[in-house]
This record gives structure tokens, sequence and C-alpha cells, in this order.
RNA sequence: GCUGGCGUGGCUCAGGGGUAGAGCAGUCGAUUCGUAAUCGACAGGUCGAGGGUUCGAAUCCCUCCGCCAGCUCCA
């Protein structure tokens, strides 16, 4: 059993050649083994379809049944670069300037690829993969280089990995939160608003009880909360940075021949807003909460349901402090995104942090001090982490929180960023004990992240079947005939006063018709009223999931139903 | 933005140079039903938009817009 970046590596090897073999003229990029498979990526006048794939296929699987020894050769780089320019392979050559002086090469069969290696002894191990999709890809990852066709397949050691592996691939398409929003009439993105997604009602329930618990945590941990306006002089994004470093990513327009930004973060907002007053050290920390909605313009080809949009709200803070309250801001911070995703989601989760990028305001310095503070409350929170470099926001260093969903996807969301570089810009102050005006530090973070991004998560880890307490429609009330409806209408209500989402299908259809579409509507209770319950006022149960759960009275169903509200289930 | 693919009723899709079709959803009627699809009828589309070719375009060509898969970027 070889490691599966091996196999896939060898995979990779095994279908350049089989394309070789289809197309002579292809000319080969590189084909690296990746974290779910394998690619390659060609440069040729084919336009591979995919119905190539199944062509592509079939002759690996002749390399596979070939039996191939795969055979590693060390030569120069000049006997390398003479191998490659008569087998007229620009790309490898282009490899090949930036390689030391020792190369190595695989052969397999007729082929042979510039290759480190390692690679697994024989193409007859290469028996259980899928090549699956088709796409454009640049050369070195770079824009203004040429767009080459990248081939991507999976591999695996056996053919029941395999299969699980695809299965996990339609699970996750049965699961794509822009299917389920239209199913479930969450949401919907039209022509008129590429990126500028639309909140249908049910959408609008999980949204606004998302933002009530966000309030409710917050309040309890001492923040305030602010709206900052969506649109703002241009001045104000000079003074803050954005407008050198963020540029391409903002709308802009005039107001009575002034320029103005609408805004892609809320931090300048929330400094003129610390601004207004003069604070004391006493005043501090000051944590303050914004759900601001940002505007940011996304390359087109990027957008995608709710994940990518191009206007979205962040559960944002900022915290303002003086120096000595670094350390415990942050723990503060960590711990409520641990409870956030541990205790009420139980999402898994890991961090990474995130250094000094290549477009930053500030020195060095004081970059090297940010970094440190965070560094230290991870390990003070033993959080094990791994560092990101060069991936922080242009003012400061950050902890990236990545949770892992239902399917092993891990998605970015919390961040916690260590900022001197605003205060100083802004010149914020305080009036320390000593009666001197000193800089507050700041912390900006976000729990979430984009309320609109996590509900799309949220919508894929529960596959729809959001759970009770963020359900748009709890309860379902189906009477059975017609006689029961005056009893239906009685419970929905008395429902619907004790603060349960309820509603009623008293549509002239089968019962099983109408369980049917609760069910599909993933709605957790379905309650069934016939003569029966009518009769001695009772109700009959069925969960979504555990079926039917049989009759009983009104008041311990309510009761189930609000303690699992209260306990975020 | 780039490469490739795709745009037909609310949804899923068929049709493919002679002037639009199914299932589901919807409406109406019959039915009043005991835990995942009762039966029937009706209604619904200037086939993404604009231009061109043609006697005739949803169908062929061009441009634009949008969507999808990637690339790059990112909450």
């Amino acid at each position: 059993m070889y490691p599966l970046d091996t196999l896939r590596h060898t995979a990779a090897h095994v279908m350049a050649q089989a394309v070789l073999r289809l197309w002579p003229d292809a000319k080969l990029a590189i084909g690296p083994a990746i974290k779910n498979g394998f690619y390659y990526d060609f440069d040729m006048e084919h336009r591979l379809t995919e119905e190539d794939l199944s062509a592509i296929e079939k002759e690996m699987e002749k390399i596979v049944k070939a039996e191939y020894a795969l055979v590693r050769e060390e030569l120069s780089n000049s006997e390398a670069q003479e191998l490659f320019r008569k087998l007229d392979q620009p790309y490898k050559l282009e490899l090949l300037k930036e390689l030391p002086e020792q190369v190595s090469v695989y052969r397999q069969g007729e082929f042979v690829d510039l290759c480190q290696g390692p690679h697994v002894d024989s193409t007859a191990l290469v028996k259980h993969f899928k090549l699956q999709s088709v796409a454009g890809a640049y050369w070195r990852g770079d824009s203004s280089q040429p767009m080459l066709q990248r081939i991507y397949g999976t591999a695996f050691n056996t053919a029941e990995e395999l299969q699980e592996h695809l299965k996990l691939l339609e699970e996750a398409a049965a699961r794509d939160h822009r299917k389920l929003g239209r199913e479930l009439d969450l949401f919907s993105i039209q022509e008129e608003g590429p990126g500028f997604p639309f909140f249908h009602p049910k959408g609008m329930v999980i949204r606004n009880t998302l933002e009530d618990f966000w309030r409710q945590e917050h309040v309890k941990r001492g923040y305030q909360e602010v709206k900052t306006p969506i649109m703002l002089h241009e001045d104000l994004w000079h003074r803050s940075g954005h407008y050198d470093n963020y540029r391409d990513n903002m709308y802009f327009t005039d107001i009575d021949e002034e320029r103005f930004a609408i805004k892609p973060m809320n931090c300048p907002g929330g400094m003129l807003l610390y601004r207004r007053k003069l604070h004391s050290y006493r005043d501090l920390p000051l944590r303050v909460g914004e759900l601001g909605l940002v505007h940011r313009h996304e390359l087109s080809g990027t957008l995608h349901g709710l994940m990518r949009v191009r206007c979205f709200t962040q559960d944002d803070a900022h915290i303002f402090m003086l120096p000595s309250q670094i350390q415990d801001e942050i723990e503060g911070v960590i711990d409520l995104i641990d409870m956030v995703y541990t205790d009420v989601f139980g999402f898994p989760y890991h961090v990474e942090l995130s250094t000094k990028p290549e477009n930053a305001i500030g020195d060095d310095a004081m970059w090297e001090k940010a970094t440190e503070a965070l560094r230290e409350a991870l390990e003070k929170k033993n959080l094990p982490y791994v560092i990101n470099e060069g991936d922080g926001a242009f003012y400061g260093p950050k902890i990236d929180f990545h949770l892992e969903d239902s399917l092993g996807r891990t998605w970015q969301c919390g961040t916690i960023q260590l900022d001197f570089a605003m205060p100083e810009r802004f010149d914020l102050t305080y009036i320390d004990e000593d009666g001197q005006r000193k800089r507050p530090v700041m912390l900006h973070r976000v729990i979430f992240g984009s309320i609109e991004r996590f509900i799309a998560i949220l919508t894929e880890h529960y596959a729809g079947a959001f759970p009770t307490w963020l359900a748009p429609v709890q309860a379902m009330v189906i009477p059975i005939g017609e006689s029961q409806y005056g009893y239906a209408h009685a419970v929905a209500q008395t429902l619907r006063e004790r603060g349960i989402r309820v509603e009623i299908d008293d549509r002239d259809e089968s019962m099983g018709k109408r369980i049917r579409a609760a069910q599909l509507q993933q709605i957790p209770y379905m309650i069934i009223v016939g003569q029966r319950e009518a009769e001695s006022g009772t109700i009959s149960l069925r969960h979504r999931r555990e079926g039917d759960l049989g009759s009983l009275e009104l008041e311990p169903f309510v009761n189930r139903v609000l303690e699992e509200i209260a306990q975020r289930r």
C-alpha cells in the first residue's frame, strides 16, 4: 500500500501518457497530487470535452494493464534540457531553468516526465481511478500567463475507497446550498443582481435567529452595538489605506460632485465613531459590535451562491483597548468563537496564524509585536496552529478559524485581527491615568464571518434539516379530514402564541402527500390531527427523522419544542 | 477577469430551420383520506437580451448578459 499522494502522482503520469497517445501534440505543464486527487495541465490544440475523458480513461486502462515499471533516472540539468527539447516540451524546459544541476525523470513505457517522484513501482497499481472534469488553469497560476487545459481526476488504493469518495461527492452535490436554498425557498439571486442575494421569508427566519443569538451572546460579554453608514466619503478611504490597498474591490459613486465609496469593510466607520468623543482609560476595553453590510467587487467568475457574493453582512466588532488588555481580549474572542462553533453547532475547527502580506501599512516592528501577541494568545489557549505566511489583512496579522462541516470540508469563518496601524492613522487616543493622551490598540473580529456564507455552510452541514431552533417552520399541522380543520387551526394558534413557528397544511390533498411535502421541506415536527385527536384534545406527532411518535397532549409537545429552542438544538 | 460548457413555463427536463411539449408545483372540481406522492380538468413560455442569415429562427451566425466547472482572489 502506497501513500495516496504517491499513487495519485503516478495516476497523473498515467493520464499524461494517455493524453499524449491520443493527442501527440499535447504540451505537458505540471501534474501533481492534490487534496482529493490529482490533475495534469496540458497545452494543446484540441479542446478537451467531458466526452474525451472516457476515451482517456480507456487509454489509461491499457497503460495500467501493460504494467509498465516506473523507472527513475538521474540526469544533469543540461541532459534533461536536451531530452525535453527533443520531445518538444517547452513547459518542461521552462521548469528546468529553475531547477538545480541534478534532476530526475521518470519513465514508464514510451512516456517520460520531468519529476522528483516518488512514484509507485508499476502502472499496474493505478487500478482505481476516475477522471472528473476539465477546466482552464493558468500556467503557474498567473493570470497573465497562457491558459492551459486541466484534467482533474482521483485515485484510490481500493475500489471501495474510490466508490466511497464518489458517493461523498454526490452527497455534497445533493446538499448544495444553492439547490437547497431554492427548494426550501430560503434565498435567491436574480439576474438583475449577480452576487447580490435576496433573502426570502424562510431565509430571513434563519438569519434573524442567528442574529438574535449573536446579539444575546454579545450583550452578555459586554459588547455595545452600532450601525455605520454604507457609503462614506472617499477621503476616509484614503486615510484608512483602503484606497491604496483595496481600491480594486470597491464601488465608487458621486454625490453632489464629491466622490464616495460604498464600504468594503466596517472599520473606518468604527474609527469615526471612536473619535466622536474623548475616551478615558476607564472606558477601555470598548467592545463595539456591528452587523455591517459591506460590498466588495469580486470577479464575476468567483461568485458562488451565498458562499461568495458581492454584498454580505459581517458580524463584526472592534475592540479598542489598552496595550495591557490585548491578551485578555484576544482570549475572550477565542472563547466566544469556541462557544459558538463547538457548543452550539458542534463544528470541529482548526486555527491558522496569518502574517504580514505584501501590501501592508505600518512598520515591521509593529507587525512583529502584533504577530507575537496573537501567537502568545494561541499558545496560552493551547490551540495548535499553522502559520499562513503573508496572508494577513493589510492593517494587521490575524488568527483565522477554519471550521469543518459534516462532510469534512473546511471553511474559514471566524477571524481575529490585531491592529496597531489604524489607531495610528486615525490618531485615536485615550486619556491615561497620568493624564497623558495615549494610543489604544484595536482588535477586529468576526465570529460567523459573513452571515450569508455561514447560512450557506449551515445549509450544507445540515443538508437542509435545520435544527429546531433554526428551522424556518418548526411544526406543520396536518388535519386529516375537513371536519378537523377548526381543531387544527386552534392547535396552530396555540403553538403560535407559545412562540413556535407553525404552519397549517389544510390543502385538499391526501394526508400522505401533505406529510411528504412537510418531510421534503425538512420541517422538524408534523402534527397530525384527525377525528380521534379532535375528540380527545390531543395531537398525533411525527418527527422528520424518528417518524410516527404516537399521540400526546399539546402541552408536553410545546415543552419539548421550547426546550429544543432554548437549548439551541 | 480568464478558459471551457450551458441558458426552453416557478422547478426538473424533452424538442432543434416551418411558427412550442412532458412531469412536478399552481388553480378549479371530485374525493375526506391515519403517517413520504388520490383522480380529473384548467391555466402557465415574445425558448436570456439585441443584431444578422433566411420566404421563415427557439433551432444557424455575431455581440452582450447570466449561470455552471475550474484558474486567480476571498468573509
